[in-house]
DNA sequence: GTCTATATTTAGATAGAC
DNA sequence: GTCTATCTAAATATAGAC
C-alpha cells in the first residue's frame, strides 16, 4: 500500500475518524463514546479527534450526518420502487436486516438521545432525521396520491411520525426482540387496512370518502395529495 | 422537621437517589449522568450511591422502573376512560403537557438507549417499557373490539407499534419540535380514518370486512379482539 | 447510615517533537 | 498531519471516621 503525506492522508483519517464515531456509537452508545475509543475503533490517535474536529461532540455530530447521507443516498432507489404503504414498511425491515445498514438507526438512535441535552449534537441530528423524512414524505406523497388517507392526511408530518415510529422501534427492538417482530407484523396489518380502503367498489369509495371529510378536519398545509 | 435514624433515612434517602436519577436523566441524558450528577440532583452525598445501589448502573435501572411504576399507575385512570384511537392519541399528548410527567418518556428514552449496550439497563428496561404496553394493550383490546382493524390486527404487536412509536416521537420532539406537531396531527388524522371504517352503513361495512379478509392473512396469536 | 477523604481510572484537551 | 507525553478534570469505587 502506497503511504503518501498531504491533503491525501487528511481525508482518509477524517474519514477512517467518522467511521469509527460510528463504530463506537454502535458498539458503546452514546453514553460509552470518547476520543479514546472513538480513536480505537478508527485505528488512529486520539489527538487527531481535536485536530481534526475540534471535540469529541463536533466529530459525533460529523459523523452522524455523514453516515446518514452515505445510507440515504444507498437506499434512494429503494424507496423509489415503493409503491403500497406496505412496501414501505417492508424497506423499513430491508434497512435494519441488510448488512452496511445494519444498526444505521441504532446509531441516529444514539445520537438522537444525546442530542435531547446537547445543542451542539442536535442541528446535525435534525439534518440527519430530515435527510430520512425526506425520503418518506417522497414515498408518502406517491403512495397516498388519491388514496382516503391521503386524501386528508398532512404527509409531511406523517412522514415524521413514521421516521420517528421506526427509530422508536429500532431502539425498543434491543431490549424485546420478540415485541419488534409483532410490532412490525402490526404495522403490516395497518398498512393492508388502509389499502383495502383503496380496493373497495366505487360506491363503497365515495361513502368512505365522505364518512372520512365529515369526522375529520384537515388541519396544516403540506404537499399531502 | 423530625430527624430519624434507622430504617425511616434509608427509605427516604433511597428516594432521594432515585429522583435524582430521574431528575439527572432529564437534564443531563444518559451519557451525562455520573454519581455525582445523581447526588448533586437528590442533595445527597456521592458515596450513598454505591452504598444503597452498588453502582451507577444499578440505580439508573431502578430509578427507571420505579418512576415509570409512579407514572403508569397515575395515568392507569385516564388510559381507562379511552374509547376511541383519537383518544388515545391525546393521552399520549396529555402526558407530554402535564406538569409531573413532563419527561417521563424522554427519561424512558434515554435509558433506552443507553440500555443498547448495557444489559443491566436491558432487563429493567424491558420491565419499564412493559408497562407502557400492558396499558396500551387493554386500551387497544377495548377500543378495537370489533372493529375492521381489530379483526385482523394483532393487539399485542400493535400495543408494542405504539409505544414504541411514542418513545421515537418524544426523543424526535426536541429536535424538531414543529415536525412533531405536524407528526401528531398526522397520526390524529390516520385514527380518524380508521375509526370512520366502523361508522360506515351496514352494507359499506361488509364490503370493507371482506376486502380487508382478503387482503390480509392475520398472523400470531395474542389478545386481538 | 452518612460523611470525608482518597485510590484508581478514564476523559477532554494541548504542547511540542517529528 | 501525526505521534508522544502530559496536564487537568471528572468518574467509579472504597476505607474508615463519625
Amino acid at each position: 500500500m502506497m503511504i503518501s503525506y498531504g491533503p491525501f492522508m487528511t481525508t482518509e483519517t477524517r474519514t477512517r475518524l467518522l467511521q469509527g464515531a460510528v463504530d463506537a456509537l454502535r458498539s458503546q452508545g452514546i453514553a460509552g463514546v470518547s476520543a479514546r475509543t472513538i480513536a480505537a475503533a478508527a485505528g488512529v490517535n486520539q489527538a487527531l479527534v481535536f485536530y481534526h474536529f475540534g471535540s469529541v461532540d463536533e466529530l459525533v455530530a460529523a459523523a452522524a450526518l455523514w453516515s446518514t447521507e452515505q445510507r440515504v443516498a444507498e437506499c434512494r432507489g429503494r424507496f423509489q420502487q415503493v409503491r403500497s404503504l406496505r412496501g414501505l414498511s417492508a424497506v423499513g425491515r430491508e434497512l435494519r436486516a441488510k448488512d452496511p445498514a445494519a444498526g444505521e438507526v441504532a446509531v441516529l438512535g444514539q445520537v438522537l438521545a444525546g442530542a435531547q441535552t446537547n445543542p451542539a449534537l442536535c442541528a446535525a441530528t435534525r439534518e440527519a432525521l430530515g435527510l430520512w423524512v425526506t425520503e418518506i414524505e417522497q414515498v408518502l406523497t406517491r403512495v397516498l396520491a388519491g388514496s382516503a388517507l391521503g386524501e386528508v392526511a398532512d404527509v409531511p408530518g406523517l412522514a415524521r411520525a413514521v421516521a420517528a415510529s421506526f427509530v422508536g422501534m429500532e431502539l425498543t427492538a434491543v431490549v424485546d426482540p420478540d415485541g419488534d417482530e409483532a410490532a412490525f407484523r402490526a404495522l403490516d396489518q395497518l398498512g393492508a387496512v388502509l389499502e383495502c380502503l383503496d380496493d373497495l367498489g366505487p360506491a363503497t369509495r365515495r361513502d368512505v370518502r365522505l364518512t372520512v371529510r365529515r369526522s375529520v378536519r384537515k388541519k396544516g398545509g403540506g404537499a399531502g395529495a
